[in-house]
This record gives structure tokens, sequence and C-alpha cells, in this order.
DNA sequence: GCCAACGTTGGC
DNA sequence: GCCAACGTTGGC
């Protein structure tokens, strides 16, 4: 089932890197990311999400996740350029990829479900709640879309 | 709303 | 360079 996933998605081949990108709905959410069609991906001022934003490549594949009061991985998405400095930095040396919505997913994964999954015992969300841009494996990338398929 | 986790800052 | 104080994030 994942793999049938992606081979719709725009841009498929070894090389994509995988992450998870979290917002507070009320500060930015997946909807309205649709709605806007793009977003620049300012505002991280934490240096280990900064070095994974400098990490990124146009078409890497982003899982986008709720925090908050939602806690749920709600949306595909992709990067869309490359790291350049954020506009919206007053002070010091950080960085934004422009993003694009890819699709909804069918079932929002909650944090609920991540963390009954054994095989994503590792990932950020789970044992790095506080990290806002973390990379993901292709299994787990994979595994929590498969999550998102209704049965 | 609380608080644990944790990253950052600044005094020494 | 250490570490206490502080601020922020995000789960509960």
């Amino acid at each position: 089932m994942a793999l049938k996933e992606r081979q719709v998605l725009p841009v498929a081949n070894v090389s994509v890197q995988h992450y998870v990108v979290k917002s507070e709905p009320e500060a930015f959410s997946w909807g309205k990311l649709l709605r806007d069609g793009r977003t620049r991906w300012d505002g991280v001022r934490n240096y280990e999400a900064r070095n994974h934003l400098r990490q990124m490549r146009k078409g890497d594949l982003l899982l986008f996740y709720h925090s908050g009061t939602a806690r749920e991985v709600v949306g595909l998405a992709r990067v869309v350029s490359k790291p350049y400095a954020d506009p919206t930095a007053t002070e010091g040396d950080w960085s934004v990829v422009d993003v694009e919505p890819v699709r909804s997913l069918s079932v929002a994964v909650s944090l609920t479900t991540i963390k009954a999954e054994p095989s994503l015992s590792n990932t950020a969300l789970v044992r790095r709640p506080r990290l806002s841009v973390a990379p993901l494996t292709l299994a787990e990338f994979d595994r929590i879309l498969a999550l998102s398929q209704p049965s």
C-alpha cells in the first residue's frame, strides 16, 4: 500500500529524504497550507531543526504534524526550494525552505497511534517531542502513511 | 493549566 | 568550561 502511494508522488526516487515538520494549527495549519498552495517554512529558531532544514533538497517529502491540541499527522507536503536565509530573522543565522502540499492524509495519524506502533518507537515524534523539524527513515515514513490508509 | 523536558544564556 | 537560572515547547 505504501508502495502504491509512492508511485503517485510527483518526485519518486531513491535520493528523496523524508522529514516530519510540526506546527501548532493555531499558528499555521495544514488547512492554511492547502489554501495558500505554498508557504515559506520560517521562524525555526532551534539549531538542530535549522540544520535539518539546511539538509533539505527540492522534492524531499514532509509529513505535516499538528502539535498542541490536535497531535496528529495530517498531510503530506514537499520541499520546493533550496534552503535559504530566513527573512524573518532579525539576528542570528537561520534558514527556511519553501513547502507545497501534496495531499491530505485520508485518515490523520494520531500521536497515540504512533506511540502504540512498535516500529515507530524511535521516531522523533516519540523520542524528541520538542524538535520541530526532524528526519524520518523511509520505513518510518512509509509506516505512517500506511497507518493513514482507511482499512 | 500544569509541568517535564530540554535548549539557551550568562555568571563565575 | 561548568552549571544554575530561565524560557519555550508540547504532551497530558
